[in-house]
This record gives C-alpha cells, structure tokens and sequence, in this order.
DNA sequence: ATGAGTGTATTAATACGTTTAATACACTTG
DNA sequence: CAAGTGTATTAAACGTATTAATACACTCAT
C-alpha cells in the first residue's frame, strides 16, 4: 500500500501520516473504506505495530480517519480534514510567497509558475 | 542580535542558520561586516559554543558567509547565496503550490494571496 | 615576541525522542 | 468461544543534539 524511504530522515510514523494522508486526500482512498489494520501494516512494513499506532492516531487527530474499537481504521469524509488542511496549506502557501519574494523573485515569475501547475486554460 | 526560540523542537544550530540567514538575506547585515565570534555569540545565547560552531559551518557551506582564520567570520556576497538560495525557494514554492491544488485551492485564491504579499500595483 | 582573541578539531558524557519489544485489556465478529 | 481489532503500559535499544573540556593554529595589537 505504501512504500518506507529509509534514507529520509524524519521518524517512521510521520512518514506513513504523510503517505496515507496524501493518499486520502488524492481521493484514492474512499470515504469509510478500511484501512490495513495496525498489526498487518506494521507487519507490511517490517515495523513496530506501536510506531502504526502513534501514525494513526495523528491521522485520526487531523481528521483523515476514523476509528472504530474492535473493527478498525476508516477513511473519513473530506468534511473533517478539508478545513484544518486547507489552513496548513495556506500557511506553507504563505510562507513560501514570503521567501520568494525576500529572496527576489519576480512576481511575473510567481505567476509562471502558478501556471505551470494549475494549467494553461 | 537574535533571539532564539525554546518552544521550537529544531535543534538549536537549525535555528541559529536560519535567524542569521535571514538576517543576510535582508539585507540587515552589510556584506564583509564581522559576525560575533563563536565563543562571543555562546556566551549571549546562553549555548555551547560547539552550537554555534556547527551553525557557522553550515552558513559558510550555504555561502552566506565566510571565515578567515584568527580573524573571525563575515557576511558573504549575495552573488555567493542568490542562486542556491533561489533554487531552494523556488522548490518549496512549487512543493507548496502542488499541495494547494491538490487540496483544491483555487487559482483566484492564490492570486489574491500574491496581491496580498507583493503589493497592490 | 607575547598575549588575547579568533576559528577548528577531538573526545566524552548527557539528554531526549524514536523505535522496538513484550505484554495486557476491551471490544467486535463469525 | 476464538480470532481479529484498537488501545495502553513499561522497559530497553538506538541515534542525534547538546553540553563539556580541551587542544591547536592563526591573527592582531602591544
């Protein structure tokens, strides 16, 4: 389901909130579908099913997923992460304009680049 | 000179590289004026000077500085900086408008932000 | 030349967070 | 009831950041 980066240096857990999160939020994932259970996907990675747990704690913390005691793990309704993500997102959005344009960086350039990525039309 | 943050959970010489390259990106500190020497800046940080040690060391990699030996270190050139620092910039722009899309900020969202921290005109 | 101030390098010890490990418990389903 | 689920706890191993204590080479003012 997702692949480890072992020469990335931040902690295991934080890297499976970021996969999983990219992976729901993409839309790959459906809403209430089942996520691997904490065993079999520690298991799946070769990793502590404590270092599972604490992941998904966080994603279920910022609303990517649901718990039920007993069932498992399941993907939540964009309604529970769109706010707060979109808030984190404009914050970096922020950030990143801030430093562009510290650094120098010509608007027009900025504006190259929004079009490279949301498309030409 | 600078303040450093307690609360932050990135390591002390993290935050010391980028405090100081900010200030030499501003423009605060004129190229070829002397930084506090390593033992100098310990003392007023109330941190090892090892600390500061490896934060110099990694502005001079990054080029915003440069160290002559038994005189002290000073503010680099911005030709020395400009380009790695733009490339970076200009990644986490990028990284930072993927992200926005995907998570389905709209164009006109963006544009307003770019008004927002270039200027109206 | 000498001494104070500079950057640099090395080694050891300490502190902290991550991860592993081994359990135990409560819940749900077939 | 048994197997699978999430949850919680405790201890140990491990790596990195940080502190600490030195030592060395260089520059500058005296």
């Amino acid at each position: 389901m997702i692949v480890l980066d072992l020469r990335d240096k931040r902690p295991i857990y934080e890297q499976v909130v970021e996969k999983l999160s990219q992976l729901i939020v993409c839309g790959v994932l459906e809403p209430d579908s089942k996520l691997p259970s904490v065993r079999s996907l520690a298991i799946d990675l070769s990793v502590n099913p404590n270092t599972i747990q604490r992941a998904y704690a966080q994603l279920e913390q910022d609303g990517y997923l649901y718990t039920i005691t007993g069932r498992g793990n399941f993907v939540a309704d964009s309604s529970s992460w769109k706010k707060g993500r979109m808030t984190v997102v404009e914050n970096d959005l922020r950030q990143a304009l801030k430093e562009a344009r510290q650094t120098g960086m010509s608007r027009e350039s900025v504006d190259r680049i929004v079009v490279e990525i949301w498309g030409e039309e």
